[in-house]
DNA sequence: TTGACATGCAGTAAAAAGGCTGCATTATAA
DNA sequence: TTATAATGCAGCCTTTTTACTGCATGTCAA
């Protein structure tokens, strides 16, 4: 999962996988095409994108086709959207609301916010 | 966009938004409770959560409370699950079929994909 | 007012990231 | 077989990131 937060951090690999998702299997060559970057430096982007298990490869003599495997984007996709649900903008308002109100009763809603069960039962915590 | 990839590349971040999706309202002080950083260092993170849009503060006399703001992430989700939808994936493995085929003929089918309106249609191009 | 507290800012050092060149390896094609 | 093409690996350099220390600023409470 570090691996691939850190595989998209980055502006040069995410347009990879873009190429990859409109033009499956191209060489790094191909990838390259059109930059003004180094087969070698694209190479390691490559390697940290197949160690994040985003990019799939197959060799085919002495080409190395590369194919985006987007299963890590979505398994991120879904357990965040899990976790960021509705629910916590709903308990963000709140809080905003309460904070905009004279310090002391907010200072209590913020309490009892905290140490209720309201937004505890929001969170469901995700090993990442 | 560019910075919400980077602020949730790195773990400690990621951390801070764990904890204050748990309990809003942390001040930078509470945000270290338990760990072997220094306030000026997780000053230095809040700061990228900010720029980001990922973390939203109230000031409170001298201390400042910090608020989740779940709506990058769920931009990202949101967006990235349209871009690489199911069809990707079935697209993937359709070019997984083709390649383990006899050269030539996966050869074919590779040309005819990337060629073809089959792969395109399900590119759904997204700034980001 | 004064001391303690919460935070911000500047400067520095170490580590990680990103790009390059040069050379080695393997596969195709003449 | 030999030249060419696609790639990998090692080493180097520069920039960015991350963590630290020290000091400054603003707020609360006695």
């Amino acid at each position: 999962m570090e691996m691939v937060f850190k595989a998209l951090a980055d502006q040069t690999r995410r347009s990879m996988l873009d190429k990859l998702l409109a033009s499956p299997g191209l060489t790094l060559g191909e990838l390259i095409e059109g930059t003004e970057m180094r087969r070698q430096s694209a190479s390691k982007h490559v390697q940290l994108l197949e160690e994040a298990g985003l990019v799939h490869v197959e060799w085919q003599g002495r080409e190395k086709k590369h194919f985006l495997n987007s299963i890590p984007i979505k398994e991120i996709g879904r357990r965040w959207l899990d976790k960021y649900g509705e629910h916590q903008t709903d308990a963000l308002l709140t809080m905003k609301q309460a904070l905009e109100a004279p310090v002391e009763e907010a200072h209590e809603e913020v309490s009892a916010i905290k140490r209720g069960p309201e937004v505890t039962s929001f969170f469901t915590p995700i090993e990442d």
